[in-house]
RNA sequence: GGGCGCUUAGCUCAGUUGGCUAGAGCGUCUGGUUUACACCCAGAAGGUCGGGGGUUCGACUCCCUCAGCGCCCACCA
């Protein structure tokens, strides 16, 4: 056929075309038709701050492989796309830039400020629209949703009034993770831990000494505290001491907590309920009384005297010189250990005594199976009962762990961008009063003075009801009801438990369902030498977007998909991209040679097995019927990179190496070329859309690729002994090849062949061309059997012979030696097969197949030794 | 401190219920304008599957142990 496409594909010439035909196709956009299987990924929103990653490149790869695979299976593939105004990131990054003018956002005060964070959404939300486009995504954009949308405000509120409502929602004045830099707190995963070299103060402390790390905290110690057991501090538990300090003496009691360790310092811990997690604790369990010295700035408040106003390091050194002075240091020793920091901003944490909305993950307000259970106890039971399946499972045994573990849920945050707690106090009466809009009255005294709390709630409140408060809920609208549970939640594995824990606690709450039957886990992308990717290293950090420019959106998909396994981290670096490219460019390449070779007729008519003609034909096809099976089974275990590998090993190694090179004879045959390049397009088309899409243009039918059905497996199409046979004429070819190479015969060079082919002579009669021509032979003589042929070349393959005349060019000795040296590994060889054969363990246990494999192994081999045995005599 | 994982060719990694003279890509070496593709083709070299022990007819695969590396959780002043 007369064909005009380019040599090489070019990516970025097509791309953005053929995303515009997909997405105006409709096809992204599935029906709610019950008469089909649904299938649903809620993508991972973004942050609304952000610009495309390499992790939401892998995320946006690995669920776009699976909705295209769905949507071409026949289903209703739904992914939702959508973003997420990540509350304390994104107030992060407008007070960066408007610190740049000067300001601060009290300068601004609340309303300004948060036009201007909304002004800046805008604009970073259609930037990573566009990069998800890029990636070749084929989510529905006419569902896409922002957790502020109004629909998705609703559902906060909704399900905050709700949880209220049923008790789980409590205030209290509680010990939190305090960030003085936001000015907010934090959950305790939001904590993060720095190592740092620091100060080990040992200080005289009464009638003890004790050691600390924070020595300005002595102002508001209240106790003392010692292991139960003991021996030296036994007399003094109970009792009231008075402690000289900066500011005076104070009384502290001494407790005995079994969660002090006796080994460590003097064994004697000051404690300071208000500012540390352990100690609050501690006074709770014994019943002492906190008191409070830093505020929500970090600084020291009033009644720290002299020191008020102090910031907490500041202070610190202050006080140690007035200690020291006093005599109260006793020595200051060197020492590593933990700081904990904002997961966010990387300030040090402030643990520190705040009124705060929590959520009680204790309470049993569950019906299940006639029984209460807590959000806790139900969050663990779907993955103990497999109702939601985690891949890979071992992050079960971590995400028990951390639910056991979890302790009530501080929700309230003291910023300003997000969702606002949807409660009212009373001015007057004091009153709290719950509602999505502000009520005209007091429900109790009917004042009008109402005020709403002015905290946010966490960002993950949230984003935990994602599955479904995208679908439209608290409606009940039919997509909720089709599309949800949602089949696939795929994100990294560091987001278990900020994001996928937290889904599951709400979804089984609210809706009384799971909001995913599997959880894939991906792994991080790192750099060539295993590091974390950082804009800092350039060197080794991929930008993905450059990549695609470079190599095209389908080679970056491949390269993130392919070797990569669930819950694994893997290595990135351009060379692997570029190869890649070189595949894209390979499957361009193979459908161009294949229209070559076609006429117009060919590609009108449909595809029937009476067409299937020579032994190549049936070869490529039983291979083809192969590589369906098995990328059906992958898939459906989600095992990408196999299924991948695998159609790219076929498309390469068998397709083009062989089959294309086989039809440059005479055996070409344009259906089966068609059909199997069809049907290779259409299982490739998850991974690489682009390329497959724009193909299918030159060979396809009148829709789009996108919208095909996905190949099925057809037996009728398995010829598994005709396709013996062409592994045996591929067997002989390549032998021929590594004499001619081994020989140095030039690659010009025509040579002769005689082939002694015994039961096989008629199948490599028939495939005398093929043999000729890529054997690059001037004659070949295939007898049943025959002579030895004096002075050439042997080679044995399965029971044929083959003799290559090329005396001149065969270096005896050389010969003689090779031939020793296979005789040896072929005789140990047959030797180890022959102790397994008379192995009775063996014959008893092995499978059935197994031992007809090696009995036929070692039938060949014993052939083969012999006629290698006298080859070597005859030299 | 508690938990999880990794160690397979020079490099990056596959290897799914134990049955392989252990595979791929990149790199290396030899040689190549052949009805598509040099982003290519043909051929080749390269591994005692981290060490040791065990279970088994049989172990890269299961168990124990040692070593090295990494991650997560907790956080003690």
């Amino acid at each position: 056929m007369d064909f005009e496409i380019e040599k090489a594909y070019e990516a970025k010439k097509y791309e953005d075309k053929i995303y515009k035909k997909w997405e105006e196709s409709g096809a992204f956009t599935p029906e709610v038709d019950p008469s089909k299987k649904s299938f649903t990924i809620s993508m991972p929103p973004p942050n609304a701050t952000g610009v495309l990653h390499l992790g939401h490149a892998v995320m946006l790869a690995l669920e776009d492989i699976m909705i295209r695979h769905h949507r071409m299976m026949g289903e209703s593939a739904l992914w939702i796309p959508g973003t997420d105004h990540a509350s304390i990131a994104t107030q992060n990054k407008v007070e960066q830039l408007i610190a740049k003018e000067g300001k601060t956002k009290y300068d601004l005060g609340r309303a300004d400020f948060l036009k201007r964070v909304h002004e800046y959404v805008k604009d970073s939300q259609s930037t990573i629209r566009n990069q998800i486009r890029k990636m070749g995504s084929s989510c529905d954009w006419t569902r896409e949703r922002y957790t502020l949308d109004k629909g998705l405000t609703d559902a906060v509120q909704e399900v905050f009034i709700k949880m209220y409502k049923d008790g789980l929602i409590y205030q209290g004045d509680r010990i939190v993770n305090w960030c003085p830099r936001c000015e907010s707190t934090l959950a305790n995963d939001e904590v993060e831990y720095k190592s740092l070299n620091d100060k080990l103060y040992w200080i005289k402390y009464g009638p003890f000494t004790l050691a600390t790390t924070r020595p300005e905290t002595k102002l508001g110690d209240t106790a003392v505290a010692v292991h139960p057991s003991d021996k030296r501090y036994k007399d003094m538990v109970g009792k009231k001491y008075m402690i000289p300090g900066v500011l005076g003496e104070f009384e502290v009691e001494v407790i005995a907590d079994h969660t002090v360790d006796p080994e460590f310092g003097s064994g004697a811990v000051k404690v300071t309920p208000a500012h540390s997690f352990a100690d609050f604790e501690m006074a709770q369990r014994n019943n002492i009384p906190a008191k409070s010295i830093i505020d929500e700035k970090g600084c020291m408040m009033d009644n720290c005297g002299k020191y008020a106003g102090m910031k907490t390091h500041e202070c610190r050194k202050a006080i140690v010189d007035d200690m020291d002075k006093m005599g109260l240091i006793e020595k200051i020793e060197d020492y590593e250990h933990n700081l904990s920091i904002c997961y966010r901003c990387e300030t040090p944490v402030e643990p520190l005594i705040s009124k705060q909305w929590f959520i009680n993950v204790d309470k049993k307000v569950i019906n299940h199976k006639g029984k209460k259970v807590s959000l806790k106890e139900r969050s663990i039971q779907v993955i103990k009962e497999k109702e939601i399946e985690i891949l890979p499972s071992k992050f079960n045994k971590t995400y028990f762990n951390w639910m056991e573990n979890l302790h009530d849920w501080c929700i309230s945050r003291q910023i300003w961008f997000g969702h606002r707690i949807p409660i009212f106090y009373c001015q007057e009466c004091g009153e709290v009063i719950t509602g999505k809009e502000k009520p005209e009255e007091c429900t109790k005294c009917k004042s009008s003075k109402l005020k709403q709390d002015p905290d946010t709630l966490d960002t993950w409140f949230s984003s935990g009801l994602w599955t479904f408060s995208t679908l439209g809920w608290p409606e009940k609208t039919k997509e909720l009801e089709y599309f949800h549970p949602t089949g696939v939640m795929e994100t990294g594995y560091d987001i278990l438990f900020f994001w996928v824990a937290r889904m599951i606690l709400m979804t089984t709450y609210v809706l009384g369902e799971i909001p995913f039957e599997t959880v894939y886990l991906h792994g991080l992308i790192r750099d060539r030498n295993g590091d974390k990717m950082s804009k800092s290293k350039p060197e080794t950090c991929i930008d993905p977007l450059e990549m695609i420019e470079k190599y095209g959106t389908d080679a970056v998909r491949l390269s993130l998909v392919i070797g990569s396994t669930p819950g694994n981290d893997m290595r990135l670096y351009e060379e692997k991209i570029a190869g890649y490219r070189n595949f894209v460019n390979k499957i361009w390449n193979a459908a161009r040679f294949a229209l070559m070779n076609v006429e117009k007729e060919d590609l009108e008519k449909e595809f029937e097995p009476g067409m299937v003609k020579s032994l190549a034909d049936k070869w490529v096809l039983t291979e083809l019927q192969k590589l369906i099976k098995e990328v059906d089974a992958d898939m459906e275990k989600h095992h990408f990179s196999e299924a991948g590998t695998k159609i790219y090993d076929f498309i390469w190694s068998q397709y083009c190496d062989w089959y294309l090179e086989i039809s440059k004879g005479e055996h070409k045959n344009p259906a089966v070329l068609i059909h199997v390049l069809r049907t290779t397009l259409k299982l490739l088309h998850p991974f690489v859309p682009y390329v497959t899409e724009k193909l299918w243009e030159y060979v396809g039918g009148e829709k789009l690729l996108i919208s095909e059905k996905w190949p099925e497996y057809q037996k009728e199409l398995v010829y598994t002994k005709e396709a013996g046979t062409m592994e045996l004429i591929h067997e002989v070819i390549s032998q021929i090849r590594s004499v001619r190479a081994e020989l140095k015969v030039e690659p010009g060079k025509k040579i002769h062949a005689i082939i002694y082919a015994g039961k096989h002579t008629e199948d490599l009669e028939g495939k005398r061309e093929a043999i000729m021509l890529l054997g690059r032979l001037e004659q070949l003589d295939i007898e049943e059997k025959g002579p030895k042929v004096d002075g050439a070349k042997a080679i044995f393959v399965k029971d044929t012979e083959i003799y290559l005349p090329l005396k001149d060019m065969l270096d005896t000795e050389k010969e003689a030696k090779r031939l020793k040296a296979e005789i040896e590994n072929k005789e140990k060889f047959a030797k180890s097969l022959e102790g397994k054969l008379s192995n009775k363990g063996y014959l008893q246990n092995a499978a059935k197949e197994v031992i007809e494999k090696d009995k036929a192994r070692l039938e060949d081999e014993k052939t083969n030794l012999q006629k290698l045995k006298s080859e070597l005599e005859q030299l």
